[in-house]
Parts: structure tokens; C-alpha cells; sequence
DNA sequence: TTCTTAAATAGTAATTATTCTCTTTATAGA
DNA sequence: TCTATAAAGAGAATAATTACTATTTAAGAA
């Protein structure tokens, strides 16, 4: 399941310019943290990647692995499935609906539609394995944020 | 955007009814907890639901409301949003993509859509805010889980 | 109702993912 | 190369969640 070499390369020249372009340094260690995430098809937390990257640079520290994933977040290379550092919220809305969520404020809020509760979804999933239920999850900006700016809106972690 | 007192009346009975069916005790704080995430549409925390009903019995815990909300969820009557206790995982695909969540061993694969890709989504939404991103989550059991039993996998916690 | 017993609770200590602070090192531009 | 400054490293700190243990309570039997 790994990404091709080609496309790592691709990648990897596509980071640096990014960093160029941004005046963000582009050291060794960001350089081998990003190509560990990009190299893989899986979605490895950030022990795994520290792992992986400790292989090469034996004194690399947990601390700069955290680090350079919320950069590179930031610059928009990678993304983070669910929500880092949030608490876990419980929700006792049984019926079938989805989930708009702010990216900026964390809003979260339910909606319904009957066209999104009975999706079509594509064979290939048969080869992963069986559905039971399918949620929409929208990401955008709350009515609010995108208003303006609320003061004491915490920055990166939706 | 509570919900109403006779809905509430009404899911405080099909619990206590789930209760005796399963042979769990229907103890004060259980159903306390319960009637505190039931009658309120927003997505409470742990802590939330805590303060919520340390009003009315001072002496509640804050593990005994973890322990309830989990037991909930195991029975079926609530859910979570995001992954409970789970370390944050990084996503290196920028292609516009969807996932499979296996809800019992926890893989996470992803899968792609045209149709997905651009949904319709409904008018309700504008109330709430302006989407910028939408994402398929599929549940379900992997091909492993739904083969048979993984001796060492762990129960809740998808 | 009273008794018995397994299950549940309260309070506190322990875990663990993530972040902060401070010092050292490496990068980028002059 | 030299210098200003951003980034890395190390270890301690933080905070959400869980585990442990003594005590209490619900549910069914007598």
C-alpha cells in the first residue's frame, strides 16, 4: 500500500517549495517526517511516525514529531482524521443524521436529509468490508466565523 | 433545542425498559446521567454532563459518568462523535477521499466516489453555516472482524 | 419486609497523549 | 563564512480518561 517513488518525489519537491515559498525552514528532520506520512497509505498517529522516522534519525524526539505534523497541517499537506486533543462528546441523537463542524470554532452541529441517509456507496468498499451506516460529516465555517473573527478562537485544532 | 419533556419521559422509559431486559441495574445516577444527555441537542463531554448532574446530586463522580456514558453507548443508546481515548492520526491523502471505519477492531481505509465527491447537500444547512469540505464516514466490520473473532481485540472503543 | 449477594458508586491515584519551557543546534540570507 | 533567528531536543507539566479499592445499594429470594 505504499505510495510510489515517483509520487514521494513529487512530494517531497512540492514540500520544499512550500517551505520556500512560506520562509519556513526546511530541516532535516521535517524533511524525513513528511516523507514517513507520505509514503504511507495508512493513517499512522504520531508514535508510529516517530517510529518510522526514528529508524534514520536515532535522536529525533516525540516532541518534534507533534510538531511538524500540526505544521505541516498548517500548510495544508496533510489533514487529521478526527478532532486532536477534543474531549469526547456524546450524543443522544439516535435518529439518522449528520454532522456539520466548524473548522475554526469546533461547532458541531446535527442535520438531516433523506437523500444522504440512503447514499449509494461504491463497490469497491465490498473488498473492505460490510456497511452498516453511513454519516456525512461537513466541514466548514459556522455562520459566526465566518462573520468575523471571534477573539479567543483557538487556532489550528478545529 | 431541548428536547421535549414527553420525548424525554418517553426514552427514559424505553431505557429502563433496555435496563431490565439486559439484567443492569437502574441505579439514581444512571438514570440521572442518562436523562442529562437525552434532554439536551448539543454534544456534551464528560465534564459537561458532570456538572450537569452533580446539580442535582452533589456526590456524583466524574468516573461513574464515564463508566455510565460508556455503558449507554454499549447499549445502544447513545453514540460518540470522534474516537474516544484514540491518539490522533494523520492523513498524507489530499485527494478528495472517504472512510471505512471498522467499528469493532478500528481500521480505517480509505475509499473513493465521484458520487460522493459532490453531494447535494440540504438547504437546512445554510442556517448553520457555509461547507467547505464533505466526507462519507462508512461504519462497519472490516472483512477480518466480520470473518470471525480476533482473539486480543478490544470491545468499545471501536 | 428483611436478607443476601453481586453490582455499582465515590474518592483517589495512576495512565498516557500531547504540550510547554528552556537550552542548544542548524538554517538561510548577507 | 558570519549572523540572526527559527527549529530541535530533553524533560517536566498538563489534562482527559481509566484503574483501584473500600463502601453502598439494587434486585431478587425467603
Amino acid at each position: 500500500m505504499k505510495s510510489g517513488r515517483n509520487e514521494i518525489d513529487q512530494r517531497m519537491r512540492s514540500f520544499e517549495e512550500m517551505c520556500r515559498k512560506l520562509g519556513v525552514k526546511r530541516t532535516h528532520q521535517r524533511m524525513e517526517i513528511f516523507r514517513e506520512v507520505a509514503q504511507t497509505a495508512d493513517h499512522p498517529d504520531a508514535e508510529k511516525v516517530y517510529r518510522g522516522v526514528s529508524e534514520r534519525i536515532p535522536t529525533m524526539s516525540l516532541d518534534t514529531v507533534y510538531r511538524t505534523l500540526w505544521l505541516l497541517k498548517d500548510l495544508g499537506l496533510i489533514t487529521t482524521l478526527g478532532s486532536p486533543r477534543e474531549r469526547t462528546r456524546f450524543d443522544a441523537n439516535l435518529d439518522h443524521h449528520h454532522h456539520f463542524v466548524c473548522v475554526k470554532c469546533g461547532l458541531t452541529r446535527d442535520f438531516y436529509s433523506d437523500d444522504l441517509d440512503s447514499l449509494k456507496l461504491p463497490d469497491s468498499l465490498l473488498s473492505i468490508g460490510h456497511a452498516v451506516k453511513t454519516q456525512v460529516e461537513v466541514k466548514g465555517l459556522c455562520r459566526e466565523c465566518a462573520a468575523g473573527e471571534k477573539p479567543g478562537d483557538k487556532k489550528r485544532r478545529q
